[in-house]
RNA sequence: GCGCGGUUAGCUCAGUGGUAGAGCACUUCCUUGACACGGAAGGGGUCAGAGGUUCGAACCCUCUAUCGCGCACCA
């Protein structure tokens, strides 16, 4: 006995049996079985990354679904991997290789750097991954995938290859978003907007009229002006005559006054109106002569009257809503900027070399010393961040590749938008599915309904929270071109080749017959040059679901492909929101594109993991706690717990230690639960064997040991308590069902929790040590008094029979715990299997139905009306104990009132109104903590005795010598004020003739229940207080 | 600006028209043979506010306040 730790031990546990999972293979999906196929894939996380909070609400609600999959009868694929993330990985190793090596990737060369990359993600890749083992998750890793890995390569290859014939990719000189740290163009998703606060500046500039010219720079002016830098005068000194006329512009960019082409007015803009067609001179950058700063007034509908003075500064090369403008008016575009965003000479001698933000304020205190500088104001705006690099981003004029996306049309139409009746929300039909048993093709997910054919799939995609969808389809609605094109080394390269040529410019005008793509390089690759960029490593997540699979894009043998068969479309997918852009969208597309169908049939929107303030967890802000270090601390599974208690569907989540703590104790009380019953198991002499797999364990960990497990359960000895408890695990299996069909698995855990804790633990386990807990000798000894003066022989006072029914309710005992145990296994996958294996309830079992591990084994079903009616479980077996329980609260409720210790053996006495079988008394007398409970139907309670009102009686407590009638009185008064404050409500309600004559008939007879009820609770008070000599 | 979500006990949240709930925290008592990572009892809520629908509203409708998120964007 001594050898079982009082308290869990985790962590030689937790490595002892994701040893054991790994080595019998259980993770391992067969593609040829016969079972239903459930298959999910992990959205594959950064080679660079390491494991957060987000991962393990993510992943641990993946192993869930994974777990629970396995348990119903299905072949289970949960499809790990990585993403090679382009722009992290390829800051990480050039950081490595210049505290290394002092070089920068150019010293190295492409090919020598994209060496070190690959020895890089060698060395320090993938920690994640051993992480998420670490977590306890269930993934097939002998199907491990890396998007840069050569077979995924080709997939990527061919898709572009195919786009790009079918005129879906294109190049294109645009506006891109540019990162100025990564030197890269990005996607429009991969730009955050943020709050900033900046300046307003005013300046003013002069309009001014040119005589006898062409009102405005002219396009061979422009290319003059970039490639020369505006070194030939244009107008003549007296061909320009002033006005006198001022304009005031407001810009946050003053930097960008040197590209500045024009300045913009509303046409409709009365103040203004007439000056278009004029020119004003653009104040910098200084040192031009006068001719050429002037620039023209043009008349725009977009201009905000309203927004500053209603004069717009228009910079082409600079801004994405200039750029239109320019286009609109043909203004020439002046590039004033490097990539890195620093100021090129163009921008003027005041400002070359400058970074922007400097340049910023040395082009305001340069207004500021020309004396056109009218005002600062403080100015808040939204600005585009690089979301990787978190800097402003550049809007900038790029040649890059642009994906048209493909399948739009069918990944707008497919997601199911509201809960219509018979599509979404159909838990019954789920649960229907269940009750019959696990194999069965949809039995697993909520669209069971939609899908009750083996093999048929829903028409609807379903998201959890629905609301999303709404999101989703908002996205789709305005869905723009992707630019697709990276300046980046690390990732897949651009497979698109042109012919060598020493006129032209390879990055420029393309004619096709110059241009190979193919997914083979050009056979005369020395007349051919690559393009240099890389592919946004989202154009390869976006394949994730089928070029996992091994994919070809050969429809023949893809065809032939037994994993794709089998596993796609995927069931679930689980993610976080930030991403259902980058990632679920374009995945829907790509799944309809390539494969045909939808890539998975249900995603779930994760919450989001904040501090105690709300805050988002970050590194910057470091409140981020390490899970590794939570894991070590209270084990993997009471974070798993704490976790997903504390997620419920579609809400974020107050991260809080106290969260992990408290799965922590949970844990500790199951085992402690099991403990309990390996304790009485061996005080009735049944001796322990040990365990099957005692001898794996090589961390030298106590295993627990084994106990025969108790066999069939006799109905006719069952006790009240026992029915009790078997209604209860079936209710909780039912509603576990109906949380699991909706994805509410924070419902999932309340339900176990109380079913656990509360029902079983508190009220179950304690009843039981009535038979239990006490040497088999006193249970020969009926020592329950009555004082009809005749011992009450119990069980017709024979051992044996004391014996078997000890036995029987060890066999309840453990019917309840190994279904326990299994409805725990898919949020408490260590402690279950542990615990499984030390109880014995893999004793009996088939290898592969729990025999071996829990994993296998059923998933519990709710118990049918057969099991109901062989073991007579009804419902007022039900009412009684719950009676008996509420008689129990209200006695210890009398004992707190009365200031008796809780340690304080007394005397209970209750009044029965009908007779109460002794093994009754006997469970309530051991939970009232009395030495002894005299049932009496004719007790005549002392004047001022307490007592209190229950179903089954009267009950009092006797105190001899220290009775307060004053405090019995005063107690009596408060509760008949309650109710009748009760009584007050309800017959309020049944007074009214609109309530008696509209209400449906049964919440008419509740009311009318409820009334009777109190009102005789209201009459036993009364009576007691009248006892007391009170007039009521 | 448009859209979405939240506002219920001190805190975090359940609760889709019929007696206001859980966990944590708090108060008091208890180391009784599973568990102090535990047990028992208790206090604590005009369900953000206002109107409406209804016999009846935390729940449905309208408006307001407030917090958060997404999209768009004005220099």
């Amino acid at each position: 006995m001594s050898e079982i730790p009082k308290a869990y031990e985790p962590q030689s546990v937790e490595s002892k049996w994701y040893q054991f999972w790994l080595g019998h293979q259980c993770f391992v999906a067969d593609a040829h079985s016969k079972k239903p196929a459930y298959s999910i894939v992990i959205p594959p996380p950064n080679v660079t990354g390491v494991l957060t909070l987000g991962h393990v609400l993510n992943n641990t609600i993946q192993d869930i679904l994974a777990r629970r999959a396995r348990m119903l009868g299905c072949e289970t694929l949960w499809l790990p991997g990585m993403d090679h993330a382009g722009i992290a990985t390829e800051r990480q190793v050039e950081k490595a290789v210049r505290t290394e090596e002092k070089k920068t990737k150019q010293d190295l060369g492409r090919e020598e750097f994209i060496k070190r990359v690959w020895a890089w993600k060698e060395k320090h890749g993938g920690i994640i991954i051993q992480q998420l083992k670490k977590l306890g998750c269930s993934c097939d890793w002998s199907r491990e995938r890396f998007t840069a890995d050569p077979d995924y390569s080709r997939c990527v290859q061919k898709v572009f290859v195919e786009l790009y014939k079918k005129g879906l990719i294109y190049r294109g000189k645009r506006m891109v978003n540019w990162c100025p740290a990564s030197l890269t163009a990005l996607s429009d998703e991969e730009v955050v907007m943020k709050a900033q606060s900046g300046l307003l500046h005013y300046f003013k500039v002069e309009v001014v009229e040119i005589v006898g010219q062409a009102s405005r720079l002219s396009q061979t002016e422009k290319e003059k002006n970039e490639n020369a830098g505006r070194q030939d005068a244009c107008p003549t000194n007296n061909e320009i005559r002033a006005t006198g006329i001022w304009l005031t512009i407001a810009t946050t960019r003053p930097e960008t006054i040197p590209g500045d082409t024009a300045v913009a007015v509303n046409p409709k803009d009365k103040r203004y109106a007439k000056l278009i067609g004029k020119h004003v001179m653009r104040p910098l950058p200084a040192e031009l002569p006068r001719e050429q700063k002037l620039i023209p007034i043009i008349g725009d509908e977009q201009i905000d009257i309203e927004f500053g003075t209603g004069v717009l500064k228009v910079t082409p090369a600079h801004d994405k809503a200039d750029f239109e403008i320019g286009q609109r008016h043909k203004l020439p575009v002046i590039d004033i900027m490097n990539p890195d965003g620093t100021m090129n000479s163009l921008a003027g001698a005041d400002l070359v070399g400058l970074d922007r933000f400097k340049a910023r304020k040395v082009a305001a205190e340069k207004l500021k010393e020309l004396g056109a500088l009218e005002k600062e104001e403080p100015h808040q705006n939204n600005i585009g961040y690089s979301e990787r690099a978190d800097v402003p981003i550049e809007p900038r004029l790029s040649e890059q590749w642009f994906l048209k996306y493909p399948s739009v049309d069918k990944a707008r139409a497919c997601v199911e938008q509201s809960d219509e009746k018979g599509s979404a929300g159909a838990p019954p039909a789920a649960v229907g599915a269940l009750a019959d048993g696990p194999a069965r093709a949809g039995a697993v997910d909520g669209a069971s309904a939609a899908a009750p054919e083996a093999g048929a799939l829903p028409d609807k995609m379903r998201f959890f929270p629905q609301r999303w969808a709404k999101v989703y389809d908002n996205w789709m609605n305005n869905i723009q071109d992707w630019c697709i094109s990276r300046q980046l080394w690390w990732g897949h390269r651009i497979p698109v080749w042109y012919r060598k040529s020493e006129i032209r410019n390879p990055k420029s005008e393309i004619d096709t017959d110059d241009v190979w793509c193919e997914n083979n390089p050009p056979p005369d690759p020395g007349n051919w040059e690559q393009d240099p960029d890389v592919l946004d490593t989202w154009f390869s997540s976006w394949l994730w679901p089928f070029a996992t699979m091994g994919w070809t894009g050969d429809k023949s043998q893809d065809s032939k492909n037994p994993t794709l068969q089998t596993f796609y479309p995927t069931t679930d997918l689980v993610t976080a929101p930030d991403i259902i852009f980058f990632w679920v969208a374009r995945m829907i597309m790509a799944g309809y594109e390539f494969m045909g169908q939808m890539p998975f049939q249900n995603v779930y929107f994760t919450g989001v993991i904040r501090d105690k303030l709300g805050r988002k967890m970050s590194k910057s802000l470091g409140n981020s706690p390490d899970p590794l270090d939570l894991i070590g601390n209270y084990g993997a599974d009471a974070l798993r717990f704490g976790i997903m208690r504390s997620a419920p569907l579609g809400q974020d989540v107050l991260y809080d230690e106290q969260h992990v703590e408290l799965g922590r104790n949970f844990c500790n009380k199951l085992w402690n639960a099991c403990r309990f019953r390996q304790l009485v198991g061996q005080a009735s002499s049944l001796s322990p064997t040990d365990s099957k797999h005692a001898s794996k364990d090589e961390t030298g960990a106590t295993p627990v040991p084994r106990y025969e497990v108790q066999g069939e359960i006799n109905p006719a000895l069952l006790t009240s308590d026992d029915k009790w408890i078997l209604l209860k695990l079936d209710q909780a299996i039912r509603e576990i069902d109906v949380a699991f069909a909706e994805y509410k698995f924070s419902e999932v855990t309340a339900t176990l929790y109380r079913f656990f804790w509360s029902e079983y633990c508190d009220w179950y386990v304690e009843a039981s040590k009535a038979t239990l807990a006490r040497p088999v000798e006193s249970l020969k000894r009926g020592n329950v008094e009555s004082t009809s003066g005749s011992t009450v022989e119990r069980f017709n006072g024979s051992t044996n029979e004391a014996d078997a029914i000890r036995a029987n309710k060890l066999a309840v005992i453990d019917f309840v715990l190994s279904h326990t145990l299994r409805l725990f296994h898919p949020f408490l996958p260590f402690i279950t299997e542990e615990l499984w294996h030390g109880m014995g309830y893999d004793g009996d079992l088939p290898a592969n139905q729990g025999g071996d591990t829990i994993m296998f084994a059923h998933w519990p079903k709710p118990l049918d009306d057969d099991f109901k009616a062989h073991y007579r479980l009804n419902e007022s077996d039900e009412r009684f104990v719950d009676a008996k329980y509420e008689l129990v609260t209200r006695g210890r409720n009398l004992r707190r009132e009365f200031n008796i210790a809780a340690n304080k053996k007394v005397k209970f006495v209750l009044k029965v109104k009908d007779p109460l079988p002794p093994e009754e008394a006997d469970v309530i007398k051991l939970l009232l903590n009395a030495d002894a409970l005299d049932v009496d139907p004719n007790f005549t309670p002392r004047k001022g005795t307490p007592s209190a009102l229950t179903d089954l009686g009267e009950l009092f407590l006797p105190l001899e010598g220290l009775v307060d009638i004053e405090a019995e009185k005063a107690r009596l008064r408060k509760e008949l004020a309650k109710i009748e404050s009760e009584i007050e409500k309800v017959q309020s309600k049944l007074h009214n003739p609109d309530f008696v004559q509209k209400v449906p008939p049964k919440v008419l007879d509740e009311h009318k229940n409820r009334l009777a009820d109190w009102q005789a609770k209201q009459q036993q008070i009364k009576a007691a207080l009248r006892a007391l000599g009170e007039k009521p």
